[in-house]
DNA sequence: TCAATCCGTATC
DNA sequence: ATACGGATTGAC
């Protein structure tokens, strides 16, 4: 038995007696009630045995709920392979991969399963990426290849994976495509729909009721559906016979799990690869380091396109830096935009929509090269500098170790002068619509999210991730979020730049149909070069080298605690980590009552550090230690 | 000498 | 967490 208890240090089976009325109910992997230390709580049976280790007296189980068996060995195998990864409770990572029991549900009869055989699919779009028919026929053929792909733009994406998906059904067995929000979910479900035909495939997502949830849930376990797309709590859905799984966009923090033990999709999906020997493919318009470091390991191929198929689809990019020119139309400069922008724009409305990237609000206030404008860095770990108090008089320090900087200087130009980035201005749309007189304008944020514009010239003003996908291409794309994205006191921010850039931009038409791609940032810098080239690849490989020399992950593991200062000292004091591991800080966090501690070590000792950390964190749970410390993982957030 | 309380340990 | 037992303390 696995029962449903948080505390770490009781993360370990436990033994029941079964009553003979519940033998034919309790049957492994099914949902049963136990006392626990005097009290009633939820279970799974892991396995049936003849007899306990135990040497005491064993109870009976007070009751078994359902015969339904949600926990199989593979899932099992899974969560607990997860929960060590991360240094978390199997009971934790259950909570995540298996949805609450819907009675109702779980009694209707099973649906009819469609399993016609599906025929291997011809490569299609798949022929334009270096190894990409030899993938495709590795899936067909029963293979597990593995695979990190930098998709060309466009809208082909989803066909593509529909087509992966219907390569691996070919072979007789099951994918899994986990993609960050439900509108991408909709968007590769009607992929699978066309490839695949009607009620072949399953939509998994969040936002379900807990019946539809269960049903749809249930569906994939009972194998009646073969094909499943997602959103993050999919990446456990039971599929049975799986042949391939799938992270599309891996770089979007909507893969990273807000909830203990805080997985991530891709890494949960690369566990799941190796445990079901299963194929895998990491995909994206860009290629984040992590997915840079599968390929140069080996353990993954890369799947890119050709320099003709790029040239051929990615429209033209170029770059205006923010002290450019101003453009010469009253209108125009009200709203602050470089004069390249404001044409670009204006010529593009004559053929068809066009889309402004803005920044969302709300960023933390970093430090600047006052005369070049490179972000503030430590000297000693290469954590942002931030100032720790308001106002002026507190001297700059490490956010990430606590170094004072008093003593900064510039790398880049020699400055010793640097300044607040107040970021996040956003420019409205009711500015950016005075400069365009008589063109509707058309809003998309993350509160309200305008799913699709059609090929009507209108002016579409969205943050990152909200753009609505045009039925036709946008005419133009205009990226007005290049500091507000580039000065964010985040390890990723460059990658993060590029990845929000390349997904505006792929929307919009080739170079030869006269898609435009305007990115109000410096022409010189890494990312922007990377857009511009449209060479995702070359950026990722060149991060990832940063992320080496800067010591960071995926290059290293690193462990983030937090909590009241007395809490994190006791859980680090309680660790017996390996000799490698290395402190950064602590540093306070939030109001101030708080702090937070990195330890890092290199990959090799990753498991080590995660079992020392899983281990302190037992020794603190069985001594009652009231006050909670979080462990993260390789944290997705260090700002 | 007995009971209320504290602390540590186990939880099948 | 909660429950139990053995040690400890304090009052009659």
């Amino acid at each position: 038995m696995a029962v449903d208890i948080p505390l770490a240090h009781l993360d370990r089976p436990f033994d029941y007696l079964v009553p003979e009325g519940a033998d034919e109910l309790a049957v492994p992997g099914s949902r049963v009630r136990v006392r626990f230390a005097g009290r009633l709580v939820d279970g799974f049976v892991l396995a049936r045995l003849d007899g306990s280790e135990h040497a005491g007296d064993l109870s009976f189980l007070v009751r078994s709920v359902s015969a339904e068996p949600v926990l199989s060995p593979e899932l099992e195998t899974l969560a607990r392979a997860v929960a060590d990864r991360y240094a978390g409770t199997l009971a934790d990572v259950l909570r995540l991969a298996i949805p609450p029991r819907h009675a109702a549900v779980e009694a209707e009869p099973a649906g009819r399963s469609a399993h016609e055989p599906v025929e291997r699919p011809p490569a299609g779009g798949w022929s334009d990426y270096a190894g990409g028919a030899q993938f495709l026929a590795a899936i067909a053929e029963g293979g597990r290849p593995r695979a990190v792909w930098t998709a060309l733009p466009g809208p082909g994406w989803p066909a593509e994976l529909a087509t992966a998906a219907a390569a691996t059904l070919a072979s007789g067995r099951s994918a899994l495509l986990i993609v960050p929000d439900a509108r991408d979910v909709t968007r590769v479900g009607q992929a699978l729909r066309q490839r695949l035909g009607p009620g072949r495939h399953v939509e998994l997502s969040a936002d379900l009721g807990p019946a539809e949830r269960y049903r749809r849930w249930l569906a994939v376990r009972r194998g009646a559906v073969r094909a499943v797309v997602g959103t993050r709590s999919a990446s456990f859905a039971p599929v049975t016979r799986l042949g391939l799984v799938v992270c599309w966009d891996d770089g979007d923090d909507l893969h990273a799990e807000p909830r203990a033990p805080y997985p991530h999709v891709r890494e949960v999906l690369a566990l799941r690869a190796h445990l079901e020997s299963a194929g895998l493919l990491v995909g994206g318009f860009v290629c984040t380091a992590e997915g840079a470091a599968l390929c140069r390991s080996r353990w993954a191929n890369r799947l890119a396109p050709s320099r003709a198929a790029v040239r051929e689809r990615a429209p033209r990019v170029n770059a205006s830096g923010e002290d450019h020119e101003l453009a010469r139309d009253a209108a125009a400069q009200a709203a602050r935009l470089p004069s390249v922008a404001w044409s670009a724009a204006r010529d593009g409305l004559r053929t068809g929509p066009v889309l402004i990237q803005v920044p969302r609000r709300g960023y933390i206030p970093t430090l600047a090269c006052a005369a070049c404008r490179a972000s503030a860095r430590c000297h000693r770990c290469a954590g942002p500098l931030g100032l720790p108090g308001p106002g002026p008089g507190s001297p700059p320090a490490c956010r990430w170790c606590g170094r004072p900087a008093a003593d900064w200087h510039c790398p880049e130009c020699g400055s010793t002068r640097a300044r607040a980035v107040v970021v996040g201005a956003r420019r409205t749309a009711e500015e950016l619509g005075r400069a365009f007189p008589g063109v509707p304008v058309r809003t998309s944020g993350r509160d309200e999210v305008l799913a699709t514009v059609s090929t009507d010239p209108v002016l579409v003003v969205a943050t990152p991730g909200a753009e609505p996908v045009p039925s036709g291409g946008y005419a133009a794309a205009l990226l007005l979020d290049g500091w507000a994205l580039l000065t964010r006191p985040d390890l990723r921010a460059a990658e993060e730049a590029l990845r929000r850039w390349a997904a505006a931009a792929a929307l919009v038409r080739p170079a030869g149909e006269g898609g435009r791609v305007v990115v109000v940032a410096d022409g010189g810098i890494r990312p922007v070069q990377a857009l511009i080239r449209w060479d995702p690849i070359g950026f990722a490989d060149d991060e990832l080298e940063e992320r080496t020399q800067l010591r960071f992950p995926p290059a290293v593991r690193l462990a983030a605690i937090s909590g009241a200062p007395a809490a994190v000292a006791d859980l680090l004091a309680a660790s017996d980590l390996p000799d490698s591991v290395e402190r950064l800080g602590p540093v306070p966090v939030g109001n101030g009552s708080a702090e937070r501690l990195l330890l890092r070590v290199p990959r090799r000792d990753g498991a080590r550090l995660a079992a020392g950390l899983k281990a302190a964190a037992a020794v603190r749970s069985a001594r009652k230690a009231i006050e909670p410390v979080r462990v993260q993982l390789d944290p997705r957030e260090l700002g």
